[in-house]
DNA sequence: AGGTATTCACATGAAACTATTCTCTGAGTTAGG
DNA sequence: TAACTCAGAGAATAGTTTCATGTGAATACCTGT
């Protein structure tokens, strides 16, 4: 046992094959971002005016995840806050992720964040919106300013919250007197305007800059540029990248996605004590990431949604090898039963049927409508965990549900 | 045999209900003037 | 006295139930050969 436990110190303290594990991680903001140059551009002459002091138009930015939105609006960002310095203008750019819960899925929330930001306080709850709304204002026009409200992620909020809040935000600029006020706003999701009051759009999206997804090309220079930072000489194979980004190019081309697989391969790598990262790692990395993603699911969804799961498990298992389907019928059946087992509330079939679709579409399972005619329509349900987490899976549902 | 009518076992929709979370308002509290 | 805090009332929301309607094809049933 010691001369293990030794071994796996050893290797850690040993030189490993990181230079900068910080370089792969998600909020490692590197100095240049490359096959950005247009986007970035746009961004910069769109906020340009600034410098002279006069108002910007709102920007709304949007592309998948990973596509570099974030990164290059705060690229874009930091060199306009050193330009306005050296030329003595009075310029705020407030950065706010709506999507990070604590922090703001509420329109109060929000504008307290904001507050928050520049420097004033509020209390967390209790004070009618339309307060914190003059707060917010009294704050901004207490002196000539321009202010440049970076909203990350909008549509994840805006799903909550009514879409008077974007419109009040957008007509802020007619209560101020002294300061100007400008929006920039960035979705993840592309249609997300489409389903916006018109009143809002146009006035969001006076300027619009899409992010495609990157190619797998792409991909493979932006991953070799952080690789050099990030790893040791010669820990890393050509090939290994081109898969790396050949795996994140089939997702939407996720750069995040990419660095993340080449990240957890080289811990992998390093984890056996090897000093050269191998194409088999990223396989590995692939599966962990996975893996992960499933546990996750399963661990934090609600009891209900487990305990369907866990039926379906049971189910599965019954039928382990002959390869048949699922019906929602039965699901139903032995889920009510572990319901009477563990003293839950049970549900009704129709509900029941609702998660079945909701499993499916976390890619828990696999379901299809069918017909089988004269015995009726149903859903053909085909569990689509990998066989090797169903242990793991089945010990996170046991517990969890008491059983 | 070939055609069509039934029928099953749920799917899918809409509306109503409910428990929880948010927002708002006015009263009470605090602290500074 | 202004600013803040708080509790409770009302509004919004998410999760669920209830009621109603829809659906595709295996099967039962007919029909004429």
């Amino acid at each position: 046992m010691g001369v293990q436990i030794s071994h796996i110190f050893d290797s850690a303290i040993k030189n490993s094959l990181f230079k900068d594990k910080s370089v792969l991680q998600t909020n490692y903001t590197p100095e240049s971002i490359p096959h950005r140059d247009k986007q970035i551009e746009q961004v910069a002459s769109i906020l340009a005016p600034i410098l002279r002091g006069e108002r910007v138009s709102n920007l709304f930015v949007y592309g998948k995840t990973g596509t570099g939105k974030t990164l290059s609006v705060q690229y874009v960002r930091d060199e306009l806050l050193k330009r306005s310095k050296e030329a003595g203008v009075e310029v705020r750019i407030e950065y706010l992720n709506c999507k990070l819960k604590k922090v703001a899925d509420t329109e109060y929330r929000i504008l307290a964040a904001l507050i928050e930001l520049l420097g004033g306080k509020v209390a967390d709850t209790g004070l009618p919106t339309g307060q914190v709304y003059s707060k917010f204002i009294e704050l901004v026009d207490n002196k000539k300013q321009i202010l440049i409200v970076i909203l990350d992620e909008i549509d994840q909020a805006v799903k909550k919250i009514d879409d008077n809040f974007l419109y009040n935000l957008t007509r802020l600029n007619s209560e101020l007197s002294k300061a100007q006020i400008s929006l920039i706003g960035i979705s993840n999701d592309v249609t997300f305007l489409d389903n916006i009051d018109s009143r809002v759009r146009s006035s969001l999206g006076e300027e619009e800059i899409i992010f495609p997804p990157y190619n797998a090309v792409q991909l493979k220079d932006i991953l070799n540029e952080r690789c050099s930072r990030a790893f040791k000489e010669n820990s890393v194979d050509e090939a290994v990248i081109s898969k790396c980004a050949a795996f994140a190019a089939r997702e939407h081309g996720d750069a995040r996605r990419a660095l993340d697989l080449l990240r957890i391969a080289g811990e992998l790598t390093e984890r056996e004590g090897k000093m050269k990262i191998t194409e088999e790692y990223i396989d590995q990395a692939n599966s962990k990431i996975e893996k992960d993603k499933i546990l996750e699911i399963v661990q934090t969804s609600t009891k209900q949604f487990q305990a369907v799961l866990y039926s379906i498990l049971k189910l599965h298992n019954k039928l382990q090898g002959s390869d048949s389907y699922l019906f929602t019928g039965d699901i139903f059946n032995l889920y009510s039963e572990v319901c009477k087992n563990i003293k839950m509330e049970e549900l009704t079939q129709r509900r029941v049927s609702d998660i079945i679709g909701e499993i499916d579409m976390l890619g828990l399972i696999n379901a299809q409508v069918i017909s089988k005619g004269r015995h009726g329509r149903t859903r053909e349900v085909k569990l689509s965990i990998p066989s090797n987490l169903l242990d793991k899976v089945e010990g996170i549902l046991i517990e969890s549900l008491g059983l």
